[in-house]
DNA sequence: ATGGTGGTGCGACCA
């Protein structure tokens, strides 16, 4: 089972390059975020012709949005961090052929110390106790998506640039880390040691022509999972066509 | 350099 998680930034605008990538890479399971889209508006015949017979979004207008796709029928599905109340639509999981799959847009922060930065970190605790909850009842677990947070300075082009900044601050990566140790594994780490890794490049500033990226978009996986990964990537061509998101699709291949 | 680019939607906002 190929899993695979993108920050679309529009799928309005993005659908000619989610049904390029889908060609191309075939993914038997896709989580996307920033869809931007309500429900009402949803491509579902596109998405349905691309081989997703399972389609289930929670999405608003202009902003936020997510949705989860399978090629089989997505159970029990859930759109809210329980006992959080959030107007933004941001999570939604299923279970698809015995996975259960978490797709999430982690609120980005603004900046340190600002309001959004306290409702991200207040967003991420809650989620924490969700996934502990899921992974209770679900061993074989995948959370994935657009986290907003680089785990590492490894995961960060200029990391004295971004010392202490939103995305890369010391309660962000300790906010991820209290997810980790739930017991899921970034798979990219798994496979892949090295620096200079990224899954989002800034519109500005030619950042992506220069490299000027954080690796941001993670697919965790459970412990129970964690020995059937395969591979696991990230796709940096659709950055370079026309008219891109500025994030890459990430993915893991399992052997289940 | 208090900027820059892109999406939404037509004026600011969010990232």
């Amino acid at each position: 089972m190929k899993l695979a998680s993108w920050n679309v930034n529009s799928l309005k605008v993005r659908l000619p390059h989610l049904e390029e990538w889908v060609a191309q890479k075939r993914p038997d399971v896709l989580g996307l975020q920033e869809t931007k889209l309500e429900d009402h508006a949803f491509p579902h015949a596109a998405i349905e012709a691309l081989g997703y017979a399972g389609r289930v979004v929670s999405g608003q207008k202009t902003y936020n949005g997510v949705a989860l796709l399978a090629r089989g029928p997505i159970a029990d599905v859930a759109t809210a961090i329980p006992d959080f109340e959030d107007p933004q639509r941001r999570v939604i999981g299923g279970t698809i052929a015995g996975i259960r799959v978490i797709d999430l847009y982690v609120v980005n922060g603004e900046s340190v110390g600002s309001e959004k930065y306290d409702y991200k970190l207040a967003w991420l605790a809650a989620v924490r106790n969700w996934l502990a909850d899921e992974l209770a009842r679900h061993p074989r677990l995948v959370v994935m998506g657009d986290f907003n947070i680089a785990p590492d300075d490894r995961d960060v082009h200029d990391p004295v640039a971004w010392r202490e900044q939103v995305l890369c601050s010391t309660p962000e990566r300790e906010a991820l880390k209290a997810i980790t140790d739930l017991g899921l594994h970034d798979a990219f780490r798994l496979v892949e040691d090295g620096a200079g890794h990224y899954s989002w490049w800034d519109y500005r500033q030619g950042a992506f022509r220069r490299n000027h990226g954080l690796r941001i978009d993670l697919v965790l996986v459970s412990d129970a999972l964690k020995r059937h990964v395969l591979a696991a990537g990230i796709d940096c061509a659709p950055r370079t066509w026309d008219r891109p998101s500025d994030h890459a699709p990430v993915w893991v291949d399992l052997d289940v």
